[in-house]
DNA sequence: GGTCCATGAATCTTATGGGATACAGGATTC
DNA sequence: GAATCCTGTATCCCATAAGATTCATGGACC
């Protein structure tokens, strides 16, 4: 058992990141060094650090001599754009992670199971609090990342990241909205891809997960609209 | 006509890059924070933004209280790895590329041009000198570049940005070597790449650019090898 | 001879401080 | 009344300094 050896700047990255992806601060915000050194009773050095990698994730934007401000949304453009890369590298990654069939399959069973369990539990809250809503969304990422953990290509597995991170800008957008989560949709195009992999359905398992993603990108369009009225 | 505001943070990282794409450094060697800062003359801060930001591109390497070191060349896995990645995003950029067709070939054809040129100039040159070489490697890059700018998708347009770095790693590995550029395959294959773009060829320039780069990483592993013994 | 531990230099990590810049608000000028 | 200038505050940017960790060296001990 090794020890952990985190350094302060880990500590505020995750701290930040966390914020982040609550929502605590508007997109525009300003995200001010010292500021965030006194809130999380650090130097600025660390926060300093941790700030120009999120920057590199997408999340935060940076203007010299101006300091650093939080992402804007998507815009419908950008979110057309974004779906379109994500069918790109999600096809590929299903493709080849059809070569172990068998250790995909078992891993998709597993990790829809507990995303349903979740979404189940959301649907029978009224108000489901942040933290269940933030667990949905991990299970949901997970089933995606099940694909390109047997894809076996490091590569296109960074590229998942570097999606991942505007994948919640684009969440963000409807969860300050009136919209419903879309459990059921999700749910349902999810078992619809489980499905043709089980079959071992190649062709299909790829028509669906690119159906289901263009889903994705229909309804986060049509919630943005919703929540810019 | 604005004025340049740059900080020193972009300077220093700015520096650094040039060295490590330079071959300054062999892979493995530890990069000194303090140690860059009394070479460049600037204090330790901006040298650990610049390695923050470089980390995440992949060319260095972190250990938390240890240090920054050049990142390993890549293993022959790695590199089927990153060339498969690139055959799903560059065919992807292609196809979306044909949608501003004219453009498209226009710019492919400068971009040859460009290549041919400093490819000639090479071959003429008895011992090229790095700046050269340089050239030669970016106007190579430029080629592919021009496919992903109309292709009109940022986000594959960012991760050819995230290749481009691995991209260097692997050349790295042979410019150290006895082996010579492949300038005469690189442009004879490129030449059919275009040849079939201005045909409107829309299979055949993908099957054309399939092959480029899985002959490249046949290239590469070759000299890899070679730069082994 | 091999192992262990103390020691110190080099380095990383974080904190603190001073100079510079951006921006908002009010005064001044035309 | 509008544009310009000035000024104060908040903030950024970088340098310097102090504490913490790593690693190599060398001597003591078994």
């Amino acid at each position: 058992m090794s020890v952990k050896r985190q350094v302060l700047r880990a500590e505020v990255q995750e701290m930040i990141l966390d914020r982040l992806t609550q929502g605590s601060w508007r997109p525009g915000a300003r995200l001010s060094i010292d500021g965030l050194a006194r809130d999380l009773d650090v130097s600025p050095t660390p926060v300093r650090e941790a700030l120009v990698a999120l920057e590199r994730s997408g999340l935060i934007r940076y203007q010299a001599l101006k300091g650093y401000v939080v992402a804007e949304p998507l815009t419908p453009q950008q979110i057309a754009e974004l779906i379109d890369a994500r069918v790109v590298i999600e096809t590929a990654a299903m493709t080849r992670a059809f070569a172990h069939w068998e250790e995909l399959t078992a891993d998709l069973v597993e990790a829809h199971a507990a995303h349903q369990a979740l979404a189940d539990r959301i649907a029978e809250t009224d108000e489901p609090p942040y933290e269940l809503i933030h667990e949905y969304f991990l299970a949901d990422a997970a089933f995606h990342e099940a694909i390109f953990r047997h894809a076996g290509n490091r590569f296109l597995d960074s590229m998942r990241e570097t999606i991942h991170a505007h994948a919640h800008r684009m969440r963000q957008t409807w969860s300050a909205g009136p919209g419903q989560i879309d459990s059921a949709e999700a749910i349902a195009e999810h078992a619809a891809v489980l499905a043709r992999v089980q079959e071992r359905n190649h062709d299909g398992a790829l028509q669906t997960l690119r159906t289901h993603l263009e889903a994705v990108g229909e309804r986060s369009g049509g919630m943005q609209e919703a929540a810019q009225e």
